[in-house]
RNA sequence: GCCGAGGUGGUGGAAUGGCUUACACGUCGGUCUCAAAAACCGAUGAGGGUGACCUCAUAAGGGUUCAACUCCCUUCCUCGGCACCA
């Protein structure tokens, strides 16, 4: 017999719903808890990674709720976005349209699964009671001076149409479609993010329950690198070649300097040289080459002299200028100083090409303890740069010193002296955001012949999408064919002007949603301060890794921003942060183009929600990647079958070892969906399951068994919790509580151990003294052939653990 | 190259200084049945022994410790981020 998983689960998501069960609201008297999983893109389908992530928060949710707290479970839809448009194509439909549709179908998917939604808190960025607050924020933004047009080479897709933002790149292709991004110059719309640079940085140290891997992520994305730029003065000339250098410890070992093949000062200082043409000619291959050959590690780095030389001003010394493929015109000043010494490709182009060398900074370890690096005096010797730490050499006033403290003092000394200047420098851009599409938050900006760029005043808010744009696919934004859209009158002159027709990428939608599910129908503002004040940080935040940078970057930027506003009053959004394992199918990860897609509804036809979330809690911990397995599903579903029958044979009486195994379980599993370890929280509750069909269990020792199920499988649990008598939904229970006297047991197994190996185990009173254990354990007579008589060196006692003897 | 995560049975995975392999899948055996399925009970790291048992095993090697999957050092491998970043 089998369960009737099908009725259940339809009857108790109709009972949630009806009586709202999940609708919370602010309560002073009460903790709260904000959970919250990342919005999916109304795709009309949900996919098993929505399964997963979904499942690990509702659990968390129903947990939380079952403690007592006021439990925020919100759920959205990040519904605009580019593949709207293409499908409006495709179908001959409209992307607000067709969005709906999927946002409906995608609905029916999310409640099949049971999740404990508040949905009264729903929220679409395609309608335009939300978007209006991008335009909004964005307004704001631009008021304070962090929206701003600029005319740059951007990245383009020339697949989707539209510019990407830096952090949209992903190996030189599009994020979204692959397509290899190509540069184009045009104006467009930033936010400059790079103002809260030092702080997104620094508040990474305060997010300790983050993964270590995303913090690195960001870290490594913002990039910071501290150093000095130190001015070269051009031989013979007025100018100054400004380098950068993070090592300005070695500045005394410098014995060239190299400059972009497209650094600007390269064909004005060759002009009339002898080696001009030449120059030129390598100029020109390099332009030829590929980015990506050229900065694969494992070619050649070439290079030609420039004729010309350039002024240590260190030392007054005067160095040849080189220009090398090797050296990139995107970062620093597109100039470096070579230490040939010091650095391993300014070591191999030297060699190369007969430059001088000169050891400034000496190891200070014995030459047999440094693998094969010598300690050198001559540079002579060296067959690798030297990049480890030591002291100074060769470097006038500052020889002696270690290089770290050289370091310092070098850059002070040459600030003061007005020869270089420290300097910090970031890998993190400002980011793009207008995109050359239909579907976005249109950016509300005017254009006036005789007023430049003037802001939509807030009260005009929103500006609406028109419903009838032209899709064709092709040539510029939808939004700019529409006539009654784009002509619109100046808000300063009232002359006749242009509107913006770029909208808004799609991130900044998702940048403050979370805020906005604090107060979703707030009219007079993005959201209500008081609101977010009581439930604001998230305190636990899951989803993909994939969003560890573009937007969690984002919504950090956001927060701070609305904390320079006075609207906020923290820093980070996110308490904790969570992100769960992809789930893949024989090693691979599901896809359509794989063909490897396990449909999450054709599970839940055949076994039920409850048995799909079972399973894939179960079958991995949350962060790491889950192998979906068939038979898992079978075990699962059997596991259930296994419960439900024991109602069927309930006892008056239970033994007081079951009891125990109860409270044990209930510790087990409160600790374990705590720290989001549900795969142990279930397997122990299939052991207190294995003990009840060994021992028989009571009405009590049931239920409390259904409670700790209840957040894993809830529908299920539902249905028993009625059986047995319950009047409310089981959503309203309390969670049970174990009683620490019950699990302290009277006898204990003593691990007995010679010279570390287990050789015995002997059951004892667990109050038992030391003594009358040592008497207990050397009187046995199977332990007397591992000691032999030899005499004991020690006898080391674990309390009610072990004990191992060494002779 | 730098940074981060990881490497445990046939499989997914437990154990974060104290009995390695919890729980589950798979496999094998038993009960029930005319039979099968389901269900229930049991066995299951490798090697050796008739047997009680013994030896070995957590990527490899070394160290610390009475005791190491766990801590330290070296090396290898897998995954992810950044990168001719000066």
């Amino acid at each position: 017999m089998v369960y009737d998983f099908k009725e259940i689960e339809k009857k108790w998501q109709g009972i949630w719903e009806k009586e709202n069960i999940f609708h919370v609201q602010p309560d002073q008297n009460k903790k709260k808890y904000y959970l919250l999983e990342m919005f999916p893109y109304p795709s009309g389908k949900i996919h098993m990674g929505h399964v997963r992530n979904y499942t690990i928060g509702d659990v968390a949710a129903r947990f939380k709720m079952l403690q007592g707290y006021m439990v925020l479970h919100p759920m959205g839809f990040d519904a605009f976005g580019q593949p709207a448009e293409n499908a409006a194509i495709k179908n001959n439909t409209k992307p607000d349209i067709w969005t709906h549709k999927c946002i409906d179908w995608m609905k029916i998917e999310l409640k099949k699964m049971g999740f404990s939604y508040d949905w009264q808190r729903e929220v679409s960025t395609c309608d335009a009671s939300y978007y209006k607050w991008n335009q909004w924020i964005f307004l704001k933004m631009f008021e304070k001076g962090l929206a701003y047009k600029k005319a740059s080479s951007v990245n383009w897709c020339p697949s989707c149409q539209t510019t990407l933002a830096n952090e949209e790149v992903i190996e030189d292709g599009c994020w979204r479609c692959h397509t290899k991004v190509e540069q184009k110059e045009l104006e467009q719309w930033y936010l400059k993010i790079t103002d809260y640079k030092e702080k997104l940085l620094e508040d990474l140290q305060q997010l300790n329950n983050w993964p270590q891997r995303v913090l690195a992520m960001q870290s490594n994305w913002i990039g910071k690198s501290q150093g000095v730029q130190i001015y070269f003065r051009l031989q013979g000339q007025d100018k100054i070649i400004p380098v950068f250098t993070t090592r300005v410890d070695t500045i005394f070992g410098a014995t060239y300097i190299v400059l972009a093949p497209e650094h600007p000062l390269v064909k004005e200082i060759i002009k009339g040289k002898p080696q001009e043409k030449e120059v030129l000619n390598f100029i020109d291959k390099v332009s030829r080459e590929s980015k990506i050959k050229r900065s694969s590690s494992d070619v050649k780095k070439e290079g030609v002299f420039s004729g010309c030389f350039a002024v240590n001003p260190v030392n007054n010394e005067e160095v040849p200028i080189w220009v090398a493929d090797y050296v990139l015109m995107e970062y620093g000043t597109g100039a470096i100083m070579a230490v040939p010494t010091h650095d391993q490709r300014d070591f191999l182009f030297a060699k190369e090409h007969g430059l001088s060398l000169r050891v400034v900074i000496q190891s200070p370890v014995y030459p047999e303890q440094s693998r094969g690096v010598a300690t050198m005096q001559s540079s002579d010797e060296l067959k690798e740069a030297y990049e480890g730490d030591g002291i100074q050499i060769n470097s006038a006033q500052f020889n002696g010193l270690s290089n770290q403290e050289a370091k310092i003092k070098i850059a002070e000394w040459m600030e003061k002296t007005g020869i270089g200047k420290i300097e910090t420098h970031w890998r993190l851009r400002d980011w793009l955001i207008s995109r050359q599409r239909y579907w976005g938050t249109p950016i509300p900006m005017i254009y006036c012949k005789k007023c430049g760029i003037v802001p939509v005043s807030y009260e005009n808010l929103p500006v609406e999408l028109p419903q009838d744009a032209p899709f064709t696919g092709e040539g510029g934004s939808p939004l700019g064919k529409v006539k009654e859209f784009v002509e619109v009158v100046c808000p300063k002159c009232k002359e006749n002007a242009r509107r913006e027709t770029d909208t808004m990428a799609t991130f900044f939608d998702s940048s403050w949603y979370f805020l906005r599910f604090c107060s979703p129908s707030n009219q007079d503002s993005c959201f209500d301060v008081q609101e977010a004040k009581y439930w604001m940080p998230v305190d636990q935040y899951i989803g993909g890794i994939e969003h560890a940078i573009l937007h969690l970057l984002y919504s950090r930027f956001f927060t701070k921003f609305f904390q320079d506003l006075g609207m906020i009053n923290f820093p980070e959004p996110f308490d904790r942060l969570l992100t769960q394992g992809m789930v893949l199918k024989d090693g691979e990860v599901m896809s359509k183009s794989r063909g490897n897609i396990v449909d999450p509804d054709s599970i839940i036809k055949n076994y039920g929600a409850d048995t799909l979330r079972l399973f894939i809690l179960f079958a991995a911990p949350p962060e790491t990647e889950l192998e979906w397995d068939d038979r898992g599903i079978e075990g699962a579903f059997k596991f259930l079958n296994r419960v439900w029958r024991i109602q069927e044979n309930l006892k008056e009486e239970v033994s007081p070892e079951l009891i125990r195994i109860l409270h044990k379980t209930i510790k087990k599993v409160t600790e374990d969906i705590q720290e989001f370890k549900f795969n142990t929280a279930i397997a122990s509750l299939m052991e207190l399951t294995n003990a009840i069909y060994q021992h028989g269990a009571t009405k009590e020792v049931f239920n409390n068994l259904v409670l700790l199920l209840s957040p894993i499988v809830p529908h299920f649990c539902e249905e028993l919790w009625q059986i047995q008598g319950s009047k409310q939904s089981i959503c309203r229970a309390k969670w049970p509580e174990y009683d620490p006297a019950v699990l302290v047991e009277d006898k204990v197994v003593i691990v007995v151990q010679v010279n570390g190996k287990v050789r015995l185990k002997v059951e004892v009173p667990s109050d038992i003294s030391q003594d009358s254990l040592r008497e207990i354990i050397l009187s046995d007579e199977k332990l007397a052939v591992w000691i032999q008589g030899k005499p004991i060196k020690n006898f080391v006692v674990v309390p009610r653990k072990l004990v191992n003897i060494v002779i």
